[in-house]
DNA sequence: GAGCTTGTTCGACCTTTGTCGAACAACGGT
DNA sequence: ACCGTTGTTCGACAAAGGTCGAACAAGCTC
């Protein structure tokens, strides 16, 4: 089954922000930009496996990330470059953003 | 009433972002970036008045927005210099997105 | 003050979305 | 072949959010 990662220009922008809009995925992304590639696992910010695997799809099809089969793992990186050429800015602005206080 | 006008740096980026990430805002925040100050009332996007109201306000209290009153109308604004300086990217990439084709 | 214009607020409604547990699927190791 | 690990998918549920019409408020003009 193909992960369904859609071309980022074909992604709405509203969809792109609404899928930053979310904390558990923002800190997704954050872990992901500092720590690169990193199995879904990972992620453990206090929800089910169920709800992070939610979140990885609405990241994946918003056109955030990427995945791959790693063994019984599933290793997902941020589209950096991508995200970078189409929206500038954008990822490095929410990142340096503080945690909330 | 005052109308709750935010420190943005009291707002929480996932708050920003979902701000942004509606079809109907996203307009009025394009329209106020091209146009400058307007009034509520030239927000025109097939949505009715209490709808453009309740957009209005979410910008608003994202801390995007400031309202002033003008006679019978409100005249509203973007929060640019603030927005730039917290976020720097942000404004631009969301603006210069192009429009869903 | 009557009436018009401009916005806001108030339910109400319906869709979307975040969350979970449980069931299922794929893979690796023993 | 069996089991444990890792993720995904499937309802189900509750909370959030977009939408509307109607009622209300404030201000201008005649």
């Amino acid at each position: 089954m193909e992960p369904h990662e859609p071309d980022l220009t074909a992604v709405p922008v509203t969809a792109v922000l609404a899928a930053l809009a979310d904390d558990v995925r923002l800190q997704i992304v954050r872990a992901l930009a500092e720590g690169g590639e990193a199995a879904c696992g990972s992620f453990d910010f206090g929800v089910s496996k169920a709800t992070r695997s939610h979140h990885l799809k609405v990241l994946r099809e918003a056109g955030l990330t990427r995945t791959r089969a790693a063994g019984t793992s599933r290793l997902v990186r941020l589209r950096r470059d991508e995200l970078n050429r189409l929206y500038p800015g954008l990822l490095d602005a929410v990142l340096t953003s503080r945690p909330p206080a």
